[in-house]
DNA sequence: CGAATGATTGACCCCCTTCAAAAGCGGTGG
DNA sequence: CCACCGCTTTTGAAGGGGGTCAATCATTCG
């Protein structure tokens, strides 16, 4: 067993807690939390880079995908403005993070992260407990995906975004991405997430508004319900 | 993904497999470990159970599973010997465990484990990493369910349980599961399994014996170019 | 404006689902 | 031993949902 460490509630703790809301606790452990600007399309890691850095959101959308052999892309998850991407235990990235607008990631080092992890408990269990979330959402993705209707997929993912957006969005969900992130992202081709939208406004669940890059909810519960959840 | 907050949302960790090579470590650290016998379908816990243990499997297969609304069921993961199922953080199971025929697990205390991994980096450390390992498992399966054709998911299943198999399977594959189990992994139904199996074996890729619960796999490099891998 | 990129809509078709029936398989009991 | 029953698997036929291909529209930008 490496150290024990018997404060049951840990100074490192606290800071993360606070660093998901903007605090600076981590990035004064961890240095080189250089900021990087981000185009869209632009990549921030690839499938087999070395995994040098974990990344922070700070701005934008990025997309954690996987290529197939025969080129068909599969987007794993959204990273949103504090989420951590580039988080876990191989030497090599396994997936691919690409911004789908225009975006802004810090950087911090792995190793760093890493070595702090080893000794501190709290921090450890930290980044267990953030893994958890994720595995959460991949198998949640995983039942939308697997055995769901095209509307069912796409009114699961209009939801899940609504969500993320808080309160304050008032029935408003922006975005940040093109049809073909989606589609990739549900397993459905770009028709078939158009058509579905289409099929969703004439429905009155849903407006689409500014060229297809904002839509309103319009009826939250019937939208709920067309999703199965 | 990886909000690094603390939401205590009951995050599920399925196995915890670097313990499965690493030998009594657990055990000794944490008593109780009894044993418990389980038919085929019966439960080991089922979703809004509270979670009070952890469970390691020692026999049989025990599938991971969510229930929709509509009754649909989707299989996330089979647990095999070795695998360490119930795993998370806080709170209630948010997806059942369910033995596909007669299995055995060792049963752990959650707390017990949850408080020493508190003050144990090491023990907090290989959680993090076990479930980045679920993490990877998962989206490789997401990968493999959202846009890959019947004979594609079939043909990788039995890949992956081929080498699960190990070395000394020698291309025979035992299906501990019915065709339901497998048609609830890959999001197909049960007539199409069985259908694709049917389909494999004229193809003379595989044979299948013994009333279909064993596969052998004739020839391998084509089944790995049929799940396109 | 014209080129480029993305979104929408239409037509056709194929793969998988659905519904239905038959056939194996395993156990139990006469 | 075999008949019978329940469960599972296999096979068949028909229909539909989404993929594919293609044309049109919309938006942005040089």
């Amino acid at each position: 067993m490496l150290a024990i460490n018997t404060s049951e509630t840990s100074p490192y703790m606290q800071s993360f807690r606070q660093e998901s809301r903007g605090g600076r606790a981590l990035d004064d452990r961890l240095q080189q939390a250089s900021e990087r600007r981000l185009e869209a399309k632009e990549h921030v890691f690839c499938e087999g880079d070395q995994r040098t850095h974990v990344y922070r959101v700070e701005d934008g959308v990025i997309a954690i995908y996987k290529t197939l052999f025969d080129g068909r892309r599969r987007i794993i998850d959204f990273a949103y403005p504090g989420d951590y991407i580039g988080l876990g235990v191989l030497g090599e990235h396994i997936m691919s993070a690409q911004a789908t607008c225009a975006s802004k990631v810090r950087c911090f080092s792995a190793s760093a992260l890493e070595s702090l992890a080893e000794t501190d408990a709290s921090l450890a269990l930290k980044l267990y407990k953030s893994v958890c979330q994720d595995l959460v959402a991949a198998r949640s993705l995983l039942v939308t995906v697997g055995q769901r209707s095209a509307i069912e997929r796409v009114a699961a993912f209009l939801l899940a975004l609504h969500r993320r957006g808080g309160e304050g969005s008032k029935g408003v969900v922006k975005l940040a991405m093109r049809r073909s992130d989606i589609a990739d992202l549900l397993g459905l081709t770009i028709e078939t997430v158009s058509r579905t939208l289409t099929k969703l406004r004439e429905m009155q669940v849903i407006d689409v508004e500014q060229g297809g890059t904002t839509v309103k909810l319009r009826d939250v519960p019937r939208l709920a319900d067309l999703a199965n959840e």
